[in-house]
DNA sequence: ACTGCAATGGTACAAAATGTACTATACAGA
DNA sequence: TCTGTATAGTACATTTTGTACCATTGCAGT
């Protein structure tokens, strides 16, 4: 059994995966190199094929570090709309500010041949959606929202629109939009017809 | 002044690009190379470094390649419900089988780096909202859904859904979930709250 | 059919990137 | 201090990438 990690290892990691996060939101995927990394942190190129033989487990792991420590802390209690302003708020700040969103098109691009890269996003993408959905269900238990709301197209709603405008469009989200967007869904879920069941 | 392009030229570019094209979606883009292609047409190295000295630049055609002849037919001027399902199945079809579904990552991630793919982008986004707008704008001529509907926000919420799905979470596009988008999107447009106005 | 022009194919070669092997050094932990 | 391991550095083999050159082929106009 292993006592603890040698120091050393997980300060040449971390430098690395710093420098090769850098290179990918500055250069583009294509930079991401073994000669790059060792070019902008001094890391010998053998110790970074130590530790990485082949570039797309490096590639992997610099999307995973890009991704960071997700610790969704848990939206406060209060009514649906305020909840679900907090939760975008997070979203937005995680698209507009963290290495996510300029990063996160290449990972999604990745998974369409990596298996990796796919799980990474299921496992993110999971942790939101059942952060929100537990805010909507805490709304249908108070019961500010009809029992039978689209819970799971209101989700989709909330999410998909602002990656949709940021990674695709290219648009900005402003604090104007967050408003909006809220607006938008808050009085879908509120008013909630019978979206489903009223078919013609 | 010219007159004709060479038909040699016209061949070998298009052959090219559908090998070139067909190596992205079945091997990413890092397979895209010039050597890639001269082992799967025969094409020659010289020739395509001739017509491409950069492999950016050989990328970004192909990408073009990909999202080929964008002939929108406009939609009937049915009632509003038929016009959008025939607009998403549309748009549902380029996603799932033509090579669009399997690339739209890829031209999404290099628009981070390169202008060029984002102008694609714009452009084909562009065209498509600007059809499914028309389609809202007449179902507001005829009375359908109200003059003040917020039809950019349900634009992207018709348009987002399906991307997001499809390229993130790699969630299938099938019958059922497009008969329950339209569901959800026409219930929407024809109750036609004030949905911006009655702010609390 | 003949001819001039341009595109292609093929080869050779230069340059750069990639990957591997080996040794000496530096550092962590006992 | 001592041992084991990670790193730095070097050298080298291999592959990839990019360029130059020339012979051949095919197109277009006469």
């Amino acid at each position: 059994m292993k006592k603890t990690e040698d120091p050393r290892i997980a300060a040449t990691r971390s430098a690395a995966l710093d420098a090769a996060l850098d290179i990918l939101q500055k250069e583009g995927v294509f930079a991401v190199t073994h000669a790059a990394v060792n070019k902008a942190t001094g890391i010998s190129r053998s110790t970074l094929y130590r530790h990485w033989p082949e570039t797309r487990r490096f590639l992997i792991d610099t999307f995973k570090h890009a991704s960071g420590p997700t610790k969704l802390e848990p939206a406060a209690n209060g009514p649906l709309r305020a909840d679900l302003k907090w939760h975008l708020v997070h979203l937005v700040n995680a698209l507009n500010e963290s290495p996510w969103g300029k990063v996160a098109a290449q990972i999604i691009a990745a998974a369409a041949t990596d298996k990796e890269a796919q799980l990474l996003i299921n496992e993110l993408m999971g942790e939101r959606f059942a952060f929100v959905e537990n805010t909507f269900i805490a709304a249908q238990a108070r019961n500010e929202i009809a029992s039978d709301a689209p819970i799971r197209q209101l989700i989709e709603l909330m999410i998909s629109v602002p990656y949709f405008r940021k990674l695709i469009l290219g648009a900005p989200l402003d604090e104007d939009w967050i408003e909006s967007h809220i607006e938008f869904i808050c009085s879908l879920a509120e008013n909630s017809p019978d979206y489903l069941h009223e078919q013609s």
